[in-house]
DNA sequence: GCCAACGTTGGC
DNA sequence: GCCAACGTTGGC
């Protein structure tokens, strides 16, 4: 299977890039949108390559990169009673939720405000861009990662 | 902090 | 199965 390309939304004050930095991979877990939890458990792959977009920012965007280290297993924390993230309904032999683990890449020396992935050339289609977006893991195609990945390096 | 857009829940 | 009410997301 081709390398597929991603972006995953996170709040900078729960976790930004420069956490990922330190930790080198981090479990994506929480996700409690069922269209997000079919992209990690049954899209994502290993060597895949992640847009880290930091939302509710000041400004909003993409922030560096990240890749695929552990493709979609059972969220653990569905299943920890007290938990913020545990689900009584989700079971262990039959998970409702599903995390992936993501490793640190780059940080780019720009962000790539969402004002600029809006007013450029070739990202007009990209779901982050569209009014009402909010689904927090979205596929982008591999022209769109490239175009995002010049901005971001450009200084 | 506001609020529009969206997803989910639950009464019927 | 409809849809109003509610909770959440996330730009601004």
């Amino acid at each position: 299977m081709a390398r597929r390309f991603w972006l995953m939304k996170c709040e900078p004050a729960a976790y930004a890039i420069d956490d990922l930095a330190r930790d080198r991979t981090t479990g994506w877990e929480g996700v409690r949108n069922y269209q997000a939890r079919n992209y990690m458990r049954d899209d994502m792959q290993v060597g895949d390559g992640v847009l880290f977009y930091a939302s509710n920012a000041d400004p909003s965007g993409v922030t560096g990169l990240a890749d695929i280290v552990t493709a979609g297993y059972p969220d653990p924390f569905a299943f920890k009673k007290g938990h913020t993230y545990y689900d009584p309904d989700s079971r262990k032999d039959t998970p409702t939720w599903y995390t992936v683990d993501v490793g640190f890449v780059e940080r780019f020396p720009n962000i790539v405000a969402l004002e600029t992935l809006k007013s450029t050339p070739g990202l007009e289609q990209m779901v982050v861009t569209r009014k009402g977006s909010r689904l927090s893991i979205q596929p982008v195609t591999r022209s769109e990662y490239d175009i995002v990945c010049r901005l971001g390096r450009r200084r």
